[in-house]
RNA sequence: GGUUUGGUAGUUCAGUUGGUUAGAAUACCUGCCUGUCACGCAGGGGGUCGCGGGUUCGAGUCCCGUCCAGACCGCCA
């Protein structure tokens, strides 16, 4: 037997008793005559003391130990003379009576505690010991305690877990595939789903009725701090429901969540369109923690000689509460902030509410105070607010007014992440113009049904029409994202059409699915959520890497095995492959 | 593909307008220390300043190139 306790779980009720632990030694403090080591493991730490009563085996042991050691304790648990409040064991601690090392260990390259001294790509590399780190622990606690709920809700509404292969067909639409060669079958590849759309589908025409996997997802993209090459969904699939089963059900799952895990009643689910969000949030993903709406202001500015408002498409703006203080330096870091070039914007105007209701704005000499009376009516501004006005063709300036709202939040400290305000963005537009391919692409997937009362626009004017298709967003993280299917030939053969596809490409690459609807497809719809996002969202964590136990970095690598790598000849040639020389 | 920030001791970082032998903290090693829990005290070892080139009497510092890492844009049905 190498332990019968565990580090985290020694109180006063065990006062008295021999214990047995094993773990990783986190700290030796030795004074002399008498030496503390904490212990680690899983559940917490245990504090071992050696002391001059201690055998002398015992003591010379603890004089060759180091951090990291991996090692077996046996004494006595008694009561600490000077306690210690800050752990959950600090009133005990185990007076060793014999001690035995497991396994050494090489001084780590940083220091496995809670407030680490390593950097990111340091941690990367050593993960495992990374992990070590309560810190980093929880969150995968977390992550496995949230599957475990997700798991247990769906089962409980009779969705069946079902697994889809991981090996399928290349599909060209959407993101770029990681494609798998194939030994048996020269110049041929397998590609890893960037979902398992078609396979979900393919359930639903089976009569699984309800299907759901929490599913590896790849997609050959570049990175970001919430995107990583393979990543994981909690994809779902329903037949017979209209979109509002969907949400329901899965409003539910979310709540339900958000109860099972942070003990929060989360009541409000309000719904908004795709293009109510643009226009009011200047993105599809609003952030509702706080208020800050955009408002257009382009029919009060015009005529006042003030040319820049005069040439400029779209004139809007937020009101920022409470920042009428804002100093010239501060408005002038702003201006800098949205006329950064991955920002895109041309230039601000400000207008602040004095105490008195009067406004003082940047742009006074071309507008009269009852002009500046109409804007902050329009935001029904309050003394003390600012105006913060962007001006240009309107789909470019909305998305600024987007940055500076979500600026101006965290200036003002309102995106507090225990404040969870979930969104329904709905009515996506069905397609958007590819300006590099010249034709359209589906917004969400092929698969996405239209809008039935838009369906008429699909030749005339195909911008136009709306989808059956919905996201989740919570505190302007998109969650998670889903439709309702097209489940009729005809109408898929349409979209097909539309998207530019012809006959053969469609046959070649859908056509098993195409093919499965003609033996009676029942109408469904599904969703699927970004597992990582929505754990580290619960976690308070601006990075899924965080919530992920061996994450890759920015260029897509595992800077720990330094994957991906090169491959042997011999390996190449049973693959049938050649490499190509790059410079 | 682009923008931007960074790369100096095992680690986290400082290093001024270019100027003596590149510093601090921590980690590591040695010694002392009986109530520590960020133990304390004393001492010690540890550097290809990412790499290559250039400017200069002189480069960690300036210039060019390159590699690596982070954030973002494009991209992500």
């Amino acid at each position: 037997m190498y332990r019968n306790h565990t580090c985290g779980e020694i109180r006063m009720e065990n006062k008295g008793q021999e214990v047995l632990l094993a773990g990783w030694v986190q700290t030796i403090r030795n004074l002399g005559g008498m030496t503390f080591i904490d212990l680690r493991d899983r559940y917490g730490l245990t504090q071992l003391v050696v002391d001059d009563q201690s055998a002398d085996k015992v003591k010379n042991i603890v004089s060759v130990l180091g951090r990291e050691f991996v090692v077996q304790a046996r004494g006595i648990v008694r009561e600490r003379s000077s306690k210690n409040s800050k752990i959950p064991t600090g009133d005990v601690e185990l007076h060793l009576s014999e001690l035995n090392i497991l396994n050494e260990a090489a001084t780590p390259p940083f220091t496995i505690m809670d407030d680490t001294d390593g950097g990111d790509e340091l941690r990367m590399k050593y993960r495992y010991l990374d992990l070590r780190r309560e810190t980093v622990r929880k969150n995968l606690e977390l992550r496995a305690k949230m599957a475990h709920v997700v798991r247990n809700y769906l089962d409980s509404k009779n969705f069946i877990e079902t697994e889809t292969p991981v090996m399928i067909k290349s599909t060209p639409e959407g993101a770029r595939d990681f494609v798998v060669p194939s030994r048996m079958n020269p110049n041929q590849f397998y590609a890893l789903p960037q979902s398992p759309q078609l396979f979900k589908q393919l359930l639903m025409v089976a009569g699984f009725d309800r299907y759901y996997q929490i599913v590896k997802c790849f997609r050959d993209e570049d990175l970001r701090a919430d995107r990583q090459p393979e990543f994981t969904q909690i994809d779902c699939e329903m037949s017979y429901v209209h979109q509002e089963d969907v949400l329901n059900m899965f409003e539910g799952l979310t709540r339900h969540l958000f109860k099972e895990i942070k003990g929060v009643d989360v009541v409000d689910f309000p719904r908004m369109t795709f293009a109510e969000a643009f226009e009011k949030y200047g993105n599809d993903k609003p952030d509702l923690r706080f208020g800050m709406m955009i408002h257009e202001l382009t029919d009060l500015v015009g005529g006042k000689e003030f040319k820049l408002f005069d040439e400029a498409e779209y004139v809007g703006g937020i009101c920022a509460t409470g920042c009428g203080e804002y100093t010239r330096k501060q408005l002038d870091a702003l201006t800098e902030f949205i006329k950064k070039p991955q920002i895109g914007g041309t230039g601000l105007v400000y207008a602040r509410v004095n105490s008195d209701g009067t406004v003082k704005s940047s742009v006074d000499k071309f507008y009269t105070p009852a002009d500046l009376q109409q804007w902050t009516d329009r935001f029904g501004a309050q003394p003390g607010d600012l105006l913060l006005i962007c001006f240009g063709k309107k789909e470019k300036t909305l998305p600024v007014l987007s940055s500076l709202r979500l600026e101006m939040g965290r200036q003002c400290g309102l995106m507090n992440k225990e404040n969870f305000k979930p969104l329904w963005v709905v009515d996506f537009p069905l397609l958007e113009w590819n300006e590099e391919a010249h034709r359209f692409s589906a917004m969400h997937h092929p698969f996405t049904s239209p809008k039935p009362e838009d369906i008429a626009w699909l030749d005339s004017d195909p911008g136009k029409v709306r989808a059956n298709a919905y996201d989740l967003v919570i505190n302007g993280v998109e969650i998670g994202g889903g439709s309702v299917r097209i489940f009729d030939s005809a109408l898929q053969a349409k979209m097909f059409k539309v998207l530019g596809f012809t006959k053969e490409v469609a046959e070649n690459q859908f056509g098993f699915l195409m093919n499965a609807f003609k033996f009676g497809a029942p109408p469904h719809a599904g969703i699927a959520f970004g597992f990582d996002r929505l754990v580290s969202l619960f976690a308070g964590l601006d990075s899924i890497r965080d919530v992920i136990a061996f994450p890759k970095n920015n260029s897509g690598r595992d800077v720990m095995n330094d994957s991906p790598a090169p491959i042997s000849q011999e390996q190449l040639d049973e693959l049938h492959l050649q490499l190509v020389k790059t410079e």
